[in-house]
RNA sequence: GGAGGAGUGGCAGAGCGGUUGAAUGCAUCGGUCUUGAAAACCGACGUACUCGAAAGGGUACCGGGGGUUCGAAUCCCUCCUCCUCCGCCA
């Protein structure tokens, strides 16, 4: 959520912002809407208060008069609060409401994007803030796309993930399998040694988790829900490891915090069919390892340019031809400030492959958080920040089939030691 | 799943209907003393909303929600969590 204390002294900022991501005046009116309910919030309870202390002073005036025995007294003084009583029924219902009612406008409003990030409606106007310099790898006229390999090869099988579960859902098997973990492993061990802090959380969570980190209740329909139990499967790691400090007030000195996690991630991806899922291409479940960093605010942009430098350095390790983007105003996710998104060459598809994306979401995150830190006298928010180091599936994929060759898949020199072998054959 | 017990400030732990945002101890921070440190002594020490230029007020919060009462940390209801015992179980 963005902090009312910006849309009521900054309201130019906040509309320029959502300009950005394309909001007309029509949606924009919400503004001028979450102002004018604030103010009738705060006359509410300032009322309420007063009438509280009211209430209070004369409370602690019948208990005096009742130990002196002036019961005649105590009783005119029992009407007057019986009055206000009523009075504070009335407003507190109000009162209520119109915290609700500011609530659930300020959950549509998303984050203001960085003075930097471009305008745009969609990936079409996303900045290529660092293109591939080199040429793609070559590959011989029999090169096929990793599922044709997937099968040859006995890497993974959707057609079994179907079978047991539903279409998405990859059954990785022999090397795929044994590639699929030490990946896994690859990158938790470089997230260790650039500082991080391995978790592993819970990959089921409740609703109070999802709100804070802005999956509820914008994503709802993206994610997988226990009926029985009211939990949600998580669709980032983000999201149970950045909720560690809900409500948590941290002291300077604490940053910056950095944790890393590994957990199968899942996705309804409701609505999405068609040539560009085939294959791991777009999948419900997928293995990725996140980083995520809790910062003080006026060091998180040089924390954002730390993790880029990190995903940039995995696929520099694994040998991929990638470029870096800088995600537009209308393409960028709901609570996100900055995103730069790591797109893949893969080159028997001819086509990138997203496979990280890295965000500073300021305090959009953190309010809703209520993740603060001690700045002097004051309480302030901190910034959250996260991102992919990697997603799995697409690696893999892209891997598969720009290291195909006639003798067999080349798995990449630094991987070796960790899945145990140097070639699919 | 069944039975019983408990949830109070960073921690420990009092309070069980009125002046208690909450005793006391520990921890932490500032000061006095000291060459320095320790000890001792003095002082400070929750969060949020709100009024105010500020100083400083007001309100709410003793697991969550609701109720009784002029007044609730204290009484009642309900939910949640934790502990103990039994059952089940990777």
């Amino acid at each position: 959520m963005l902090e009312l204390s910006l849309i009521r002294e900054n309201k130019s900022l906040v509309v320029e912002g959502l300009r950005k991501r394309n909001w007309g005046a029509e949606e924009l009116a919400i503004i001028d809407q979450i102002i004018t309910l604030d103010d009738q919030r705060k006359k509410l309870q300032t009322d309420l208060d007063a009438l509280l202390a009211e209430r209070n002073k004369l409370s602690k005036e019948i208990g005096d008069l009742f130990k002196v025995g002036k019961q005649a007294e105590a009783s005119v003084a029992k009407d007057k609060v019986a009055t206000i009583k009523d009075e504070v029924t009335a407003i507190e219902s109000l009162h209520k409401q119109a915290e609700e009612d500011l609530t659930n406008l300020l959950l549509k409003v998303p984050n203001i994007p960085h003075p930097s990030v471009p305008a745009g409606e969609d990936e079409k106007s996303n900045e290529l803030h660092k293109p591939w310099p080199n040429p793609f790898p070559k590959l011989g006229e029999e090169a096929i796309p990793h599922w044709e390999l997937a099968n040859n090869f006995n890497l993974f099988d959707l057609e079994l993930g179907t079978k047991i579960t539903g279409p998405g859902f990859p059954v990785f098997r022999g090397k795929g399998a044994r590639l699929e973990r030490g990946m896994i492993n690859f990158f938790l061990d470089r997230a260790i040694e650039a500082g991080y802090e391995e978790i592993m959380p819970p990959i089921l969570v409740n609703g109070d988790t999802a709100m804070a980190t802005g999956q509820l209740p914008d994503k709802e329909a993206q994610m997988y829900h226990t009926e029985k139990d009211q939990l949600y499967l998580i669709p980032t790691a983000e999201v149970p490891v950045t909720n560690i400090y809900r409500n948590v007030i941290l002291n300077e000195g604490d940053f910056p915090i950095k944790l890393t996690a590994y957990t199968p991630c899942f996705r309804r991806e409701a609505g999405s069919y068609g040539a560009d899922v085939r294959g791991l291409n777009r999948v419900h479940q997928f293995d990725k390892v996140e980083i995520v960093r809790i910062e003080h605010p006026e060091k998180s942009y040089d924390a954002l340019e730390e993790m880029v430098s990190h995903v940039e350095a995995l696929l520099v390790s694994l040998d991929l031809p990638y470029r870096i983007l800088k995600l537009c105003g209308g393409d960028m996710g709901f609570t996100s400030a900055l995103t730069y998104d790591f797109e893949v060459y893969s080159a028997a598809q001819k086509r990138w492959l997203e496979v990280s994306s890295v965000s500073n979401f300021e305090t959009y995150q953190s309010n809703r958080l209520k993740l603060r830190f001690k700045d002097g006298k004051h309480t302030r928010l901190a910034h959250t920040l996260n991102g992919s180091a990697l997603a799995l599936a697409r690696i893999v994929a892209a891997i598969l089939e720009n290291n195909q060759t006639v003798e067999g898949i080349i798995i990449p020199e630094i991987l070796r030691p960790y899945v145990g072998f140097s070639v699919i054959e």
